[in-house]
RNA sequence: GCCUCGGUGGCUUAGUGGUAUAGCGGCUGACUUGUAAUCAGCAGGUCGGGGGUUCAAAUCCCCCCCGAGGCUCCA
């Protein structure tokens, strides 16, 4: 629906002819003459329901409260739309919009006449205001997650499954958190969280205020760990059995596979409006199963696993929703899909991707102790596999939260979630496993099975890591957690920007520093040649988190040992220094990072030459 | 999307109707340093944007944009 709300002195007008669609009126609505009224020239469009009406009316009735207006009057204009609703249909929703405005003199002018009008627009900054209302749609899978009822229990690794009220969390404190989130949906909440200060201040990522807001700018640093985390990530998946693909990241909502599928998920996408409508992808599934749908699949291939990294997924989340690294509308995601020939293959399949995921995090830096599971089914599937799941629970060795619903809404029977825990005492899913029974179908995906018959598989939508961004999240905030438990915080040392930072005491080391920068080529080492004091070099080597700083002055250039401050192993009082060879620095970072992705220095080595991003 | 709070040089920030503060950072110079901020000088601002009220607006009013928190949502 479209609005064009104008605040007059005077409104006239005669209806002089009708139309084929004219309605049958009075000779009261014939002509009118009004006098300090808000004329709401109204074009219905197609899809326009209640919820528009119900959203019309707000408007209208917040214009007119806020210009002071005593007299509307409703003012049938098809010209403001090129999509319109059928007749039929807009006078009805126009007769609802007039009966509903509650406190106002409402006047509406005969729908379906040609009419001559004079109107006196007042001309101050609230005299004209154009408005366009879309209709609330619920997808059919919000509607049935209404209907469907959800049981929380607590399933231990002694085999209890507890109701969720009368577990003793003693001991579980942040799986206490994670329940209370999830069910009670409390949140006690009133700062800003500690890594957006962070991500900012370590140069990381950004707000980007000219872009759409939750679409972020990453700083060198920022994308150099973003590419190491992908990189790492997707070679997981490899290393696991899958191939790695690339489509196409916006669709055609006429489609109609994809038509059906987007009912099915509650998400909000971005439109491309053109020639034909396009919505940007909030995961790689479209592309994916549009490509494995046109696949020639021996039952001896299978399980076969596909993997994407979606650099973006988008989803336009509700403007309050977004935050910081934890929550945007455009981020990565490692997505692998694994087709299995039947329910038996993908259980053992999920159960190898849930381990994978442990694995995956605690390499990031996220060990089980930071996160808490989640396991969600049917109750059919659990009173079916009882012991699988109970093997899960086991495997991470901690209570678990468990939802069963009493119906199958989404289109899985059964996942997984490991779920962050920030500073704030937020959750936040990170790793996710998911057993879809529903989008072989949908897609038309088949394989040929031992007798040639042509089946459907068992579909597992994987993301090993969740989000990248949220990777990156859950390192500030359990950075800052360490803070406040008297820790220095830091980064995993493959993970760390700069690994090694080396600063001489004053310019007569410079050429010894140069040196020693070159013996440990293959690190991420720069150089502080700043013409700044030591204390002062020190201080930012630290506000920078960089794990090995290494001072150089007469005493390493007589003897050849480097004076190492360790990060790792120093406080904020106390710091730790190692005297080692330039030989036993390298084995030592070689040891720590080994067997995980290596890039080069994402800045200037020499810091007298490097731009502040902020 | 709705409600509440906020937006002042690159960053942090003072300023509730009367010529816009300070620190950090930047530039210039001095100092040549042994483990968490050396000293001095200089430059840098359409006070988020637009409109209004007023002799006068960062300050009061309205609309919009961006951020945070809440509601909601979370594949």
């Amino acid at each position: 629906m479209r609005l064009l709300l104008v605040h007059a002195d005077h409104m006239e007008y005669e209806a002089k002819k009708k139309t084929r669609f004219a309605e049958k009126i009075d000779n009261a609505m014939k002509r009118k003459y009004l006098e300090e009224v808000l004329v709401v020239f109204t074009a219905v469009e197609d899809g326009d329901d209640d919820s528009t009406v119900e959203q019309a009316v707000r408007e209208i009735t917040d214009v007119a409260e806020k210009i002071g207006a005593e007299r509307i009057l409703l003012y049938p204009y098809a010209h403001l739309s090129p999509d319109l609703a059928p007749p039929e249909t807009a006078v009805e929703i126009l007769k609802k919009i007039e009966s509903s405005i509650e406190g106002f003199e409402v006047h509406r002018a005969p729908f379906g006449w040609y009419k001559a009008f004079n109107i006196s627009c007042k001309g101050h900054p609230l005299s004209e205001l154009s408005k366009t209302i879309t209709p609330v749609k619920e997808s059919k899978a919000l509607q049935a997650e209404k209907k469907a009822v959800s049981h929380w229990y607590i399933l231990t690794p002694d085999g209890n499954l507890v109701d969720v009220d009368k577990f003793d969390f003693s001991g579980f404190e942040n799986l206490k958190k994670f329940a209370d989130y999830e069910i009670s949906k409390s949140r006690v909440v009133d700062r800003t969280p500690p890594h957006v200060e962070l991500m900012q201040r370590l140069e990381i990522a950004d707000y980007e205020d000219a872009s759409d807001p939750g679409n972020l700018r990453y700083y060198p640093k920022g994308r150099l760990i973003k590419s190491l985390l992908e990189r790492y990530v997707v070679e997981k998946c490899v290393e696991y059995g899958a191939m790695e693909v690339e489509t196409p990241i916006m669709y055609s909502q006429q489609h109609e596979t994809l038509r059906r599928y987007l009912d099915r998920f509650p998400a909000r996408q971005y439109i491309i409006e053109g020639k034909r409508k396009l919505f940007l992808r909030f995961a790689a599934c479209f592309g994916q199963f549009l490509m494995t749908h046109d696949m020639v699949l021996p039952y001896r291939a299978l399980p076969i696993k596909l993997v994407e990294l979606t650099k973006y997924s988008f989803r336009k989340e509700q403007r309050g929703e977004l935050v910081g690294l934890r929550r945007l509308r455009a981020f990565t995601m490692p997505d692998m899909h694994t087709i299995c020939r039947d329910m038996k293959q993908a259980m053992d399949e999920f159960q190898m991707q849930y381990r994978l995921s442990m694995e995956v995090l605690d390499t990031i830096g996220i060990p089980s102790e930071s996160y808490e599971v989640a396991i969600r089914m049917t109750e059919d599937f659990y009173r079916e596999n009882r012991d699988f799941i109970q093997e899960l629970v086991n495997i991470i060795k901690k209570p678990v939260l468990i939802e069963m619903w009493d119906s199958r809404f989404f289109y899985f029977v059964l996942k997984f979630e490991f779920n962050f825990i920030d500073a704030l005492g937020k959750a936040s899913a990170l790793s996710t496993v998911q057993i879809d029974v529903e989008n072989a179908e949908r897609y038309g995906i088949s394989f040929i099975d031992e007798s040639g018959q042509e089946k459907r598989p068992v579909i597992l939508h994987c993301s090993l890591s969740g989000a990248i961004e949220r990777c990156i999240y859950a390192l500030l905030e359990k950075a800052h957690m360490d803070t406040e438990k008297g820790n220095l915080p830091s980064f995993p040392l493959w993970l760390s920007p700069i690994q090694v930072r080396i600063i001489p005491v004053s310019g007569k080391y410079l050429k010894f520093a140069e040196d020693l920068m070159k013996k440990l080529g293959g690190f991420r080492v720069d150089l502080d040649d700043r013409n700044e004091t030591l204390g002062k070099k020190i201080r930012d080597a630290g506000r920078e988190w960089i794990p090995y700083v290494v001072v150089v002055g007469e005493e390493e250039e007589r003897t050849g040992l480097l004076t190492v401050t360790v990060r790792k192993e120093s406080t904020v009082k106390n710091q730790k220094k190692v005297k080692m060879t330039v030989e036993e620095l390298k084995q030592r970072i070689q040891k720590e990072t080994e067997g995980r992705p290596s890039a080069l220095l994402p800045l200037p080595p020499y810091l007298s030459k490097r731009p502040r991003f902020r």
